[in-house]
DNA sequence: AACTATTGATAATC
DNA sequence: TGATTATCAATAGTT
């Protein structure tokens, strides 16, 4: 009888795969073994690994080491970890600008109050327009899905807030006390300190919105 | 002549690299190979992926299609992409002629939320500073455990500011129905948002940093 | 960095 | 899903 073997592996061009159900086999398959290639180096190099997939049906998978979050938070704020060397250098600067920073709080006082009153101003304007009609309208239309859709937003403004925090505390511990060895350093810095970035963001959020053809609207 | 070919490729053992030497070949090989593989897996499979490695240098490298800040950034918030029937909702929302002043109350309640954080954590560090002396004390002086005090002390800061910060939030989202009267909070954040702001991408052609992505003819 | 013998990953198949 | 196998691709050790 003519057995008929496995032909094995064979040679595939690295372009998107059409068969859905292949596809899905594929990405289940390489999706560990990338994670297993990244858990591979951790341990052979000792580095510290995040990765974040998010999958043609919208799921999220995550590998790290020691922690996604900590690592991605790492890399979005610009921060390696502070080893004992540099926290001598930093705490050095610190020690040297006590009188600067509270100089920093008093300014910010006045400007956290002058922020205070444009957004009562603006509550007030608002609660006039509520006599309007705009919200009359929503909530009661909404369907299930849409309501959880909102919930989910909402979820995300708490934890982009509580994200924040984090990044201001880290830019500020690293970057005020350096304001006290230099006062020149500062407008520079005050770029990416606090205030919100104007405009300039929009670009790089805004490119979320393409993508490449192959999401298809699977979100 | 017997030639001494090489004996090729051996069977290693996935435990920390003890050779210095070796360990960094071991890293820059391996590292590729992790990001053509992440590279592959996008173009097989559509997916979205980013990945963060930490060097045990310090340095930073990084993988990301489309771009690692997205990526990472819908990973921490939790916010899959909104999908066309949200899309739909928010629309319908705007033609309805939601005020703009909605929109710029949300801004501003963030930038005020922002501001607030930006204090007390000021205010906060102002605060240590004035009471633990032992801080003011040449910071050659400072013993090892006293680092690992401020350390600690500083992650602690953390915490309450984060936690301070949901306090917040769920303040003004009891105060400010307009939260949840519209799905305008995801496109508000998109042209205010809170993001890294974009000057430190600059240094994304730092020397320290290292950026890889599919598409750009790397692979 | 380039080379090659091997190991390790995986495409096809069940 | 999970297992098998023939093959391809990645890479450890060497130059």
């Amino acid at each position: 009888m003519a057995k008929k073997p496995s032909l094995g592996r064979q040679k595939i061009k690295i372009a998107k795969i059409q068969i859905k159900n292949h596809l899905q086999v594929t990405f289940s398959k390489r999706r560990s073994g990338l994670f297993k290639k990244a858990s591979e180096l951790c341990t052979l190099c000792g580095v510290e690994i995040a990765i974040v997939v998010f999958s043609p049906a919208g799921k999220v998978f995550s590998f790290g080491h020691p922690k996604v979050e900590s690592i991605v938070d790492r890399f979005l704020t610009r921060n390696p970890k502070l080893n004992s060397t540099s926290l001598h250098v930093i705490e050095a600067h610190r020690i040297a600008s006590i009188p600067e920073l509270n100089m920093q709080l008093t300014h910010l006082l006045n400007e956290l109050e002058v922020e205070k009153k444009r957004s009562e101003t603006l509550d007030e304007m608002r609660k006039a327009s509520q006599s309007q009609f705009w919200w009359e309208a929503p909530i009661a239309d909404l369907t299930l899905h849409e309501l959880e859709q909102l919930k989910d937003s909402m979820e995300e403004l708490k934890k982009t807030v509580a994200i924040q925090a984090n990044k201001l505390f880290v830019e500020n511990s690293n970057s005020v006390p350096i304001f006290g060895a230099n006062n020149n350093i500062r407008g520079g810095l005050d770029h990416y300190d606090i205030k919100p970035p104007p405009i300039i963001s929009s670009s790089s959020s805004a490119s979320h919105i393409h993508n490449y053809g192959y999401g298809l609207g699977l979100f």
